[in-house]
RNA sequence: GGGACUGUAGCUCAGUUGGUUAGAGCGCGCGCCUGUCACGCGCGAGGUCGCGGGUUCGAGUCCCGUCAGUCCCGCCA
């Protein structure tokens, strides 16, 4: 039907008669000549009709209109010298529409301009899924989709040709498991009463895989959790899922650095040199109070606790006799550019403080001579000799402000986090063009769930304790690695248990009694009895990755078909309700009754 | 489950202290225009101000409720 496709056409094929299919982007009419853009996935291109040059089309020209779909046939010209358009690929040549057919007209007003302007003026989110067929065709979500088909094009034929890796698919039918998050779940018509749920992910199935001795296995994975959505949280997602046999931390991490120094040299055309930095789970909380920094910008935090145990100031001393810290983010030039309003209640830091858990916001300013200007009480607590080493602790200069977070660790660590990144986003330290890549490892392998008054696994419960810490496992650090790029964590694995003594000691470590443990997972345990390798591996939100290598803030920008906050599909109205006979087939019935109406 | 913001023409938005006939740009329709590229110029159509209720002589504007969307907290091994 078609011999090229529109965004294809240059120099080279003046003179040729080429035959092109697509929309119309743009109709220019300018009374004697009108000038067309066809556009199609590959880009657009401009035709030309006038009664002189193209008498046979003319006059069905000045009846196109936007987003009519034709077929178009003509030849090649370059453009007159003057009409040269270095904006787009084509615009050097301009074709003669000599015969043009409409294949498809445009009924109805379109909802909004599919064409791309140059004003920055975007049409609601809302109205661009109800019409995400229309929004698809638009630039921005094309080369967003396209992007993303090069991101997995490049994983696939790097792990497939290069390391020997094979793709397999893993059930999606498969059974609920404790831990982790909800699992969306299905009824079972042929067996009445019991349930399958949607994987969260392929985990349990791709340690199998190697105890099959597949040795290398990916899958570009959907996975599904029901949990509340985000910018970056859709109920179903897509995962690069890897596992590997016989390879032990250094080399999985190894080989993925590869992987992902490919993808960005094919995508971003840079080369990330090697090895990545790596960072240990205690030395990142302590310096950037998270797991995920952004160390595109130095700003870190300094624990004061020793200065400050014995502090007549009791928020602070109090703090750390109740077994919390006192920590301090020190800005350089802090003076100039903070101001006490925003520090103080109804200030933007104070108010990020706040909702990080944060009572208040207490400062110190260094002036001139290193004299400090804070509030009484802090002043009054700092001998001559601890203010010195203060300063000292913290590296700080006159005109510097010090930030204090002051109580357990885990709020001081998220309210001192938060902090850093407003202010180093607002005082412009972070360079956007920068690409920071870094693995955050010897994570420990529990945390304290005070809810539930139990030890839950950090990374999840399949995760190996290093081999030095078996004797507690409680306090063990995990053979675990998350891969953070420019402060959001893209990925993360781990070397996995493959002995059972170990695997019980870790169900038994999380609470979960014997019997669960063999009801849930008695298969994984069985088949540690029968030859598993050790093994490892790793997963990576596709999503995510995507989204940061296109520069868009929401993963549903990189997703075709995405759903709303509210877990909606406007365009087709999912989810929906069903016959009464569908639910009768399975046994169910719903105790949900709407609102009084 | 909680907090914040948004909803006015097909789209993106403005709309003053509550006051006459609710505006603009783009899009759409018609006309003019032979080198445009966000073409230009002219004319025109297009509105249940998300929905329901209330206050008021009078509501796009104030109040209550509700629906939808976005961001965040909780949640997300």
């Amino acid at each position: 039907m078609r011999t090229h496709y529109c965004g294809t056409i240059r120099t080279e094929q003046i003179g040729e008669t080429v035959t092109l299919c697509g929309w119309i982007d743009r109709r220019r009419d300018l009374g004697g000549v009108i000038f067309l853009h066809l556009r199609d996935r590959s880009g657009s291109v401009q035709f030309v009709s006038d009664p002189v040059r193209t008498p046979d089309s003319y006059h069905l020209a000045e009846t196109l209109r936007s987003e009519y779909v034709v077929k178009i046939t003509g030849k090649v010209y370059r453009r007159p010298e003057e009409s040269l358009n270095a904006r787009i690929p084509t615009g050097e040549i301009e074709i003669y529409a000599e015969q043009i057919e409409v294949l498809n007209r445009v009924q109805k007003q379109l909802p909004f301009q599919v064409s791309a302007s140059e004003d920055e003026t975007s049409v609601r989110e809302d109205l661009r899924l109800k019409y995400r067929y229309l929004d698809l065709r638009r630039e921005r979500m094309s080369a967003n989709l396209h992007l993303r088909h090069q991101v997995i094009k490049t994983i696939r034929r790097f792990l497939e040709d290069k390391f020997n890796f094979i793709e397999i698919e893993t059930p999606i039918l498969t059974r609920s498991t404790p831990e982790g998050a909800r699992d969306f779940i299905l009824p079972s018509r042929v067996n009445l009463g019991e349930w399958f749920a949607l994987p969260q992910s392929p985990q349990l199935f791709k340690q199998l895989l190697m105890v099959s001795g597949f040795d290398r296995y990916y899958q570009i994975a959907r996975c599904f959790r029901d949990e509340d959505l985000r910018a970056d949280r859709q109920p179903e997602f897509t995962q690069l899922d890897m596992e590997m046999s016989f390879m032990d931390q250094e080399e999985i991490m190894d080989l993925n650095e590869e992987l992902i120094c490919q993808i960005f040299k094919e995508i971003k055309h840079v080369e990330i040199p090697r090895p990545f930095p790596r960072l240990a789970y205690a030395e990142a909380m302590d310096n950037y109070g998270c797991d995920k920094p952004d160390t595109r910008f130095d700003l870190k935090l300094v624990n004061v606790s020793d200065l400050f145990k014995d502090s007549q100031f009791k928020v602070f001393s109090g703090a750390i006799a109740s077994g919390g810290i006192v920590k301090i983010l020190p800005i350089s030039g802090g003076n100039q550019t903070i101001s006490n309003v925003r520090i103080k209640p109804g200030g933007n830091l104070f108010k990020e403080a706040t909702e990080a858990g944060a009572k208040g916001l207490a400062y110190i300013r260094v002036l001139e001579n290193n004299e400090i200007d804070t509030i009484g009480a802090i002043k009054d607590s700092l001998t001559p000799e601890s203010k010195q080493q203060l300063l000292t602790l913290t590296g700080a200069k006159p005109g510097d402000l010090l930030l204090f977070g002051a109580g357990d660790a885990a709020m001081v660590n998220k309210t001192l986090d938060r902090l850093r990144l407003v202010i180093g986003r607002e005082l412009g330290l972070i360079n956007d063009e920068q690409v920071n890549l870094l693995w955050v490892t010897d994570f420990p392998m529990f945390e304290w769930n005070a809810d539930e008054k139990r030890l839950e696994a950090i990374h999840h419960p399949f995760t190996a304790p290093h081999p030095d810490d078996l004797s507690d496992l409680t306090t063990a650090r995990a053979q675990a690695y998350d891969i953070v790029y420019n402060g959001t964590e893209v990925g993360g694995g781990s070397v996995r248990i493959h002995q059972r003594e170990i695997q019980e000691q870790v169900f038994t470590a999380i609470g979960l009694s014997s019997e669960e443990a063999h009801d849930k997972f008695g298969f994984l345990l069985e088949a540690f009895d029968y030859g598993t390798p050790p093994h490892g591996g790793i997963a990576y939100g596709i999503d995510r990755l995507v989204m940061l290598l296109a520069g868009e803030e929401s993963i549903r920008d990189v997703i075709a078909f995405p759903k709303t906050q509210q877990a909606r599909c406007p365009l087709t109205n999912a989810p929906a309700s069903v016959d009464a006979k569908q639910l009768k087939d399975l046994e169910v019935v719903s105790t949900y009754k709407p609102k009084a109406e």
